[in-house]
DNA sequence: GTTCTAGAAC
DNA sequence: GTTCTAGAAC
């Protein structure tokens, strides 16, 4: 069962910039980001909190053992995991622009009740298409709306005094089985809601959607690149146009002049 | 017959 | 968390 403690390796580094760049993405004083080892996106990310005080190994060990902690230290621990998250979120779109050329929705959440010990935030894109999405768990545990993925900015919202549900509630409540329960319900489209029966036609089905956005994204670039150059040459054209009435007034425009009398010219012969 | 899931083992 | 595989589903 050592492998279920493999984040917690992580966590307990003096200093986590010695983490090797295949596994490391980025770190602060507080935190450590590391590469999902069975990504269930494109982009999947864990950022774990470092073991120092005031925090202990076992304060550490997953959401519901945070909460149990007095209340300002619980929410302060968030608030820096949301806070080095969105560093880490800047360096994904950064790779997402490098990579793809376009930026898509990036989530950031926890498991409510999580395989691997010691906390940990995901930060993932929602395309669904990184490769290890193997059973309706997977889906399930990860779909934006099922709610076993707890999003950052709700659980961060049980803090405030008059959100339901509270973090009093929420603290003695986060029940196991309820929520296992959801990773049981029938597998829908997060993107579009469809009903999907089975994984492999779950994973074509998530698969064509990423290439459409991929095609629409490149078309819609195109399209850009396109109106650009038309501008371009619009302002080309008015800019030549304004130099010709007012630079030359005595002179009618050479150009068309020489133009229409040659096409006549050419007409002529033709005719003739 | 093949495909797919779900639970035990790790 | 994944892998493996018996037997359910098709």
């Amino acid at each position: 069962m050592a492998h279920l403690t493999v984040l917690r390796g992580y966590a307990d580094r003096t200093d986590p910039a010695t983490l090797p760049d295949t596994i490391r993405l980025c770190h602060s004083d507080f935190s450590v980001t590391v590469f999902d080892k069975y990504p269930k996106s494109i982009f999947h990310f864990l950022l774990l909190p470092l073991i120092r005080p005031p925090y202990t190994a076992q304060d550490l060990r997953d959401l519901r053992t945070v909460l149990q902690l007095p209340r300002e230290q619980a929410k302060a621990l968030l608030q820096n995991m949301r806070r080095d998250a969105l560093v880490a979120k800047a360096l994904i779109e950064e790779e997402m622009l490098a990579r793809h050329s376009f930026k898509w929705d990036i989530q950031m959440g926890f498991h409510a009740v999580p395989s691997l010990e010691h906390i940990h935030l995901h930060i993932m894109s929602t395309d669904f298409n990184g490769g290890f999405i193997k059973s309706k768990k997977h889906l399930n545990s990860f779909h934006p709306k099922v709610g076993f993925f707890l999003h950052i900015d709700d659980v961060l919202s049980w803090f405030e005094p008059d959100v339901a549900p509270t973090w009093f509630a929420m603290k003695s409540d986060i029940d196991r089985h309820e929520y296992e329960k959801l990773l049981k319900e029938d597998m829908m489209c997060p993107h579009c809601d469809k009903a999907i029966k089975t994984i492999p036609k779950m994973k074509d089905h998530l698969r064509a959607a990423w290439n459409d956005r991929v095609k629409e994204e490149s078309n819609k670039a195109a399209r850009a690149i396109a109106a650009r150059a038309m501008a371009r040459s619009k302002r080309k054209h008015e800019e030549q146009e304004a130099a010709e009435t007012d630079g030359d007034d005595a002179q009618s425009p050479p150009a068309k002049r020489v133009e229409t009398d040659s096409s006549r010219a050419v007409e002529s012969t033709q005719a003739s």
